[in-house]
DNA sequence: TTACGCATTTAAAGCGATTTCAATCCTAAT
DNA sequence: ATTAGGATTGAAATCGCTTTAAATGCGTAA
């Protein structure tokens, strides 16, 4: 199909380009209501289309997003099956949608910057999910592009951030399970690094167990990854190694899912042996069995939360300071994970 | 910071900016040995980066990639949350990037076509997921962009195609459950369009009933639309209005998975009462309790597969006329949710 | 009538590549 | 020594749009 230029519908409209582009970009102020409606007109009659990379390239603005979401171990794969990020996207993608931008959604490969990608593209500007190392963030930082971090606590305020008060949901999760009688509450969680989701999570747990006069016992808490893969193998260890222990606070529904599955291999069942707690509420959360209790938190509302403050950092760009972290609200959602421990 | 353009380059390195660019582009043949040595130095010590929107200006080659996923009912949001539609993306990422293109991933609104964007955009060409109407494909054929469907048995030998034997699928779902000693199974499934997914299914559904010499029972196809809901509603109605139904053929995991929920509501368990199959094999299906006996496809193996073949159309474009649709093979995972049916 | 100021309009200069095509350089053949 | 012919090179045109800066038009004050 034919490319229908700029400069075919000034000629159209018998005005000049420059006069198109006004019109086109709502610099209204700059040209005549009278010049509006014959450019208008024209490019209706035409079917104009912008071509967005000579819009970018003369007008350094794309309308373009980078989305980066963490990946596999294998680094091959985005962590998109995780319906965490997955819930997330959505919610960016239809706000940004909205507002005529358009989003590239990528991985970022081993060792290699983010900065290539931003800069090949003009990037308006970046939502992050995920952790990465510092130069990562360095880089991003040298391309002075507006960005958005969800799950991190690193301290820039370069940065703005949407985000949970994780801590708080940690404690939470295990208010709940020691509100219903459970003294030995094991945590399976991801690997525990300073300032990092992990951590505040694991600060709230034990918040909740000294609120309540508990003993916190390191042999409770289970390390390594937040995987399905590993919330079972925790599941099968606490079944095996630790019939004391009566609840466990999963940092992640997919954890939890995977715990459920590891206790029920090795003969010990959800609810009625052992209770569990999950965090998110993702999708399939109320879909499994027993739906699972957990601490919900809008997963696609901050999605559009984090696009909503990018698109606004990007208008009011003129380097305002970003303001204080954007908090998400946390609720606890019962279903049928958590049962009343009943003294024997 | 600072954009490096090709020109700097080419003074850095004394040649002209033709020359960078032909080393750029592997134009090997057009520069001497020399000149390509003096051209590599010089990027690598300025650290150039190309600048995608002029070079898509110029060039007329974004090295960017539409993928288009369908959306939820209310179409405000990506059916992202669907395993299946996440588990492609991943491929389909992981793929692309590792040729250096980009991907911008949307859904379409309601009405607008897709062609704005891929005209905005100069996409190099675009993989879509879901079913539209007519209009849509016919938009797309205009811009004369390399396409991918994946889920469309669309008639055109414009599109290439990367699909499965659905038809087989469906025979292989049913014929395992009457193997099993099941004579009366239900079909639950999205609504059933000329040509679609799911008439294909369907077909062979009725295939595996007739190759059984079992009756085909209208009554015992449930259909409305594909989701965890409408698994859930039918799983009720069966549970109560069809006693007599002891196996059901759910036409993706996600509804097998409602299927089973919406009995179990009713009382009837899965698979001592009722055995159940799904289809596709996403993650959950084996994270789920009890593990689902379902029909697999290598969902993110799909995914770079049309990855691929787009790769293939874009480089070798000239109008090679597309060839016929890649199949992909399907498998069926015997899990835990089928039973023999032993008669009383 | 002339001049001044304001609101509009437009010609033209980029933006950073790619690509065409004429110019230049070699090498080998006459 | 000349010259034809192929291999390289580079000046300049282009891609489609934004934006600057200069030009134009028009109403009003001097």
């Amino acid at each position: 199909m034919k490319r229908i230029t700029i400069r075919e519908v000034s000629e159209k409209a018998g005005v000049s380009t420059a006069a198109v582009s006004y019109v086109l970009n709502g610099r209204i102020g700059k040209v005549s209501q009278e010049t509006v409606d014959k450019v208008r007109k024209a490019v209706d009659e035409l079917g104009y289309i912008p071509d967005f990379s000579a819009r970018s390239l003369a007008g350094n603005r794309s309308k373009l997003i980078g989305v980066v979401i963490p990946q596999t171990e294998d680094r091959k794969q985005l962590l998109l099956q995780n319906p965490f990020y997955s819930e997330l996207v959505c919610g960016i993608e239809a706000r940004l949608r909205q507002s005529g931008y358009h989003m590239i959604l990528s991985g970022v490969d081993k060792g290699e910057g983010y900065l290539d990608t931003s800069m090949q593209r003009n990037l308006d500007g970046a939502i992050i999910m995920g952790i990465y190392q510092e130069s990562f963030y360095e880089d991003l930082k040298k391309v002075r592009l507006p960005i958005v971090l969800i799950d991190s606590y690193i301290h820039d305020s370069y940065f703005h951030v949407v985000g949970v008060d994780d801590e708080l949901g940690g404690y939470l999760a295990t208010k709940h399970l020691i509100d219903n009688g459970h003294t030995a509450v094991a945590l399976v969680t991801g690997s525990i690094r300073k300032d990092g989701v992990m951590e505040k999570r694991f600060l709230g747990y034990k918040r909740a167990l000294k609120e309540a006069g508990l003993f916190y016992n390191p042999d409770y808490v289970f390390e390594d990854s937040v995987s399905y893969e590993y919330g079972q193998e925790a599941g099968r260890v606490i079944a095996e190694k630790h019939p004391d222990i009566t609840a466990v606070f999963a940092v992640s529904d997919m954890v939890a899912l995977g715990v459920i599955s590891g206790l029920a291999e090795a003969g010990r069942h959800v609810p009625d042996d052992v209770s569990v707690i999950g965090f998110d509420d993702i999708s399939v959360a109320r879909m499994c069995h027993p739906p699972l209790t957990t601490i919900r938190q809008d997963i696609v509302g901050r999605g559009s939360m984090a696009a909503e403050r990018l698109l606004q950092a990007i208008t009011d760009s003129e380097e305002s300071l970003p303001q204080e972290p954007t908090v998400m609200p946390l609720t606890l959602v019962q279903r049928d994970t958590v049962r009343r421990l009943t003294p024997e």
